[in-house]
Parts: structure tokens; C-alpha cells; sequence
DNA sequence: CGAAAATTTGACATGACTCAACTGGAGTGG
DNA sequence: CCACTCCAGTTGAGTCATGTCAAATTTTCG
């Protein structure tokens, strides 16, 4: 299994020794998904963390109404899991459906905590990772609130252009939070301007 | 100054020894805000973390409009700062103002970084508390794309009430997302419900 | 008491949604 | 290689949730 992509993330927050790379290692475990299989399903127990190798897959939470709204496209160098159900051990609210072949090094909730306690450094990188994850979130926010649909499909655009080309439109549509209907008369709507 | 509601927080997540809440204690500062001023202020550096004693302020951002969108109520036993900033030290998107005369204890972020070196065990309290705020950041996303305003403001009021009944009218429909008239017309048509 | 701030109310405007029909590729199988 | 289906995307008509603006009312507080 190729680990590099791993520890070259991980390098980016902390220094980590042969050893200590050896014992994160040894907690990993590779799995291939393909393409419509569930990394994690709404009702289920979050167990693991994904980190991505190679491919795609989205969060997403379905409401009463049957409406799917994404949370998250996760691709490579990015985490899948369900954060609220893997620390509560709660039933998950989200699932995560990969929409395409995806290669993932996982680790269960039980073996990254005893990680944390035999490499307290590692402490260090989560804490940095989930830093960098809040502002996102609370950016993200902010956006919802204070820009149209079209402004909001312009930034996503320019922030995320491999995504806008590799995922369907709908569900970018619905990670934006609005209806495919919407996006597809935005897009239209741009060409003309041009 | 009185720390004990600090270091009862700090206790729900670590436990600290005696030498350890002396390290802490002394690189906080004591500080009370009047009703009305900034803790930080839009396109300013954020260079300290607030955990509130007593009060109330709101963080929120201005747009290109001029409108005002609110990220957040930080009450007793919160923490107001503008983590973005924080951590890159770039100026910040938002203001935080208080709207109740404010008493908080602060650290800069020179003083939290070399508290997590003396006691590493801070750095694990950090990540839970990020861990919480970024979990119940992602799933405010999801209310706000799937709920209407009318939910949004019920299930806000359940979850909040002493914030509902605290905060201006006007501050609670920023924070939700809509304009305070609309909010003002939901809770009348509330009343009429009953 | 008086002024400023917050809230309410109503008429009207609009951004975004719904629904339904249509288009156009990408398989798939005969 | 054509016909068929399936899925994503497009388009248009009508509707609805929420926003805008402006005036009236109530509350707060010096």
C-alpha cells in the first residue's frame, strides 16, 4: 500500500521519526470502494476515518423531506468521516457514498486514540487539522448568508475548478444549497454574460 | 480575578495539577469590556483567545453591502476569538463586539502556543474543544440549507433559550439568516398558532 | 419626559423553487 | 449499428418564501 501521500500531509504539520511513523503504520489498514459504496450510512456508528488516496466521495444528510444536502466532496489528501459520530459514538446523521473508485487508509476511532496517547505529537497535528476545518466551516457560513446563488456558484468555481469538472452538477447544486434546476439556469445565465 | 470557571471548564475535557494551573493562570489576563466595545475588530489581527466570565458579544462580518452577518453569541463559559485570524495572523473578516458589559479572561496566541509546549496536555483539550465547535459548525450548515426560516428560529429558541431572551431581536435573525422584519412576522404568526 | 433604538405591520418585489416536458449523451443488447 | 433506456442537464411557466422599503408603534433609557 502506498502510505507516502500520507505521511507527506502529515509532514506538512509535524515531524514525525521513522518510529513513530512505523507505529502510525502499523494502525492503518488500506481499502478500495468502488464507485456507489458507502464509506458510512446515516443510522450507522461512525467506526473509522478515512484519509483519501485516490478518488472522491460525498458527505451528505438526507432531511424528512427526502432532500439530500451535501456537506462535503472529500478527495484526495482530505478525511472522510463523520466527526459528531465517531467522537460521540452516536448513530451518524451523514452518509458518505463514494462517487467514484476510491482508495482510502483508514484507522478505527479506538486505534487513532491510542495513537494520540503513544505519539502525544500527533495531538498536535488533529488540533492543527481541525483549526484549519472550523474556518473553513465558518466561512462557508458566512457565504450561505451573504451571497446569491450565482456568487456562490462563482466562488466555488474558482476556489475548487477539479471539482467543478469531476462531480455531476447536481450535487454541486446541492452542496451549494440550491436546486440542479437553479444551477443549470445560473450556467446558462453566464454564458451570455460572457 | 476569579479563574474558578476557567479552570472547571479546563477540567471537563484534562485534568491539570496544581504546578500545571499555575502555568496557565499566569499567562492569562484579566479583562472587562463596557457594553458597546470591540474585542477585535474587521481587518485587524487577532491576537488573543477571550473565555467569557460574565457577558455577551457577538462575532460577525460585514459584507461588500454593508450587512451584517453574525457567526456567533459568545456567552459565559465560550471562548471569543477569531481563530482564522489567529492562526494565520492575517487580518480578520470579523468584528467582535460586546453587547453586555463583558468581564473575560485572555491569552494572546504567543502565550496559548508556548502553554501547549509546557503542558502538553492543553494541546488535547484544544482539539476536543475544536472538535465540538466544528461539529456543531457543520451541522448548522445543514439547518440552514434544509430548515425554513420558521424552523431555523424554533429549533434556535429551543436550543437557546436564554440567548433568545438575552440578545436583540434583530441580532437572533442575523445570526439565523433572514432579515429581522421576517423574523419579526414569524413569531407573530407564532402567537397566532398557539 | 423625550430621543433613540427596536419592533411591528403592510404593500410590493424578487430570487429561488417546483413541476413537468424536453434534449442529449452513454451505455447495453439485439 | 440501430433502437432503447437511463441519467444528467436544460428550459419554461407558475408559485412561494423571503426580502425591501417605508411608515407606525412600542420599548428603552439617559
Amino acid at each position: 500500500m502506498n502510505t507516502d501521500s500520507l505521511l507527506n500531509y502529515i509532514s506538512k504539520y509535524i515531524d514525525l521519526t521513522e518510529e513513530e511513523q512505523a507505529i502510525l503504520l502499523s494502525k492503518i489498514k488500506y481499502r478500495k470502494y468502488q464507485k456507489g459504496q458507502y464509506i458510512l450510512q446515516q443510522g450507522d456508528v461512525c467506526k473509522i476515518s478515512c484519509f483519501i488516496l485516490k478518488g472522491c466521495a460525498k458527505s451528505y444528510h438526507i432531511d424528512k423531506e427526502g432532500q439530500e444536502h451535501i456537506i462535503n466532496f472529500c478527495i484526495e489528501d482530505w478525511w472522510a468521516s463523520d466527526l459528531g459520530s465517531l467522537i460521540s459514538q452516536d448513530p451518524s446523521d451523514f452518509n458518505i457514498q463514494c462517487i467514484e473508485t476510491t482508495e482510502v487508509l483508514q484507522f478505527t476511532y479506538n486505534d487513532q486514540e491510542s495513537l494520540v496517547n503513544e505519539i502525544p505529537k500527533m495531538e498536535r497535528l488533529f488540533r492543527k487539522m481541525l483549526e484549519r476545518a472550523l474556518v473553513s466551516s465558518q466561512k462557508r457560513i458566512v457565504r450561505n448568508f451573504s451571497l446569491t446563488a450565482k456568487e456562490r456558484y462563482l466562488y466555488f468555481k474558482e476556489q475548487n475548478p477539479s471539482i467543478d469538472q469531476r462531480v455531476p452538477q447536481y450535487m454541486i447544486a446541492s452542496y451549494l444549497g440550491m436546486t440542479k434546476e437553479f444551477l443549470s439556469k445560473i450556467k446558462s445565465q453566464l454564458i451570455l454574460d460572457q
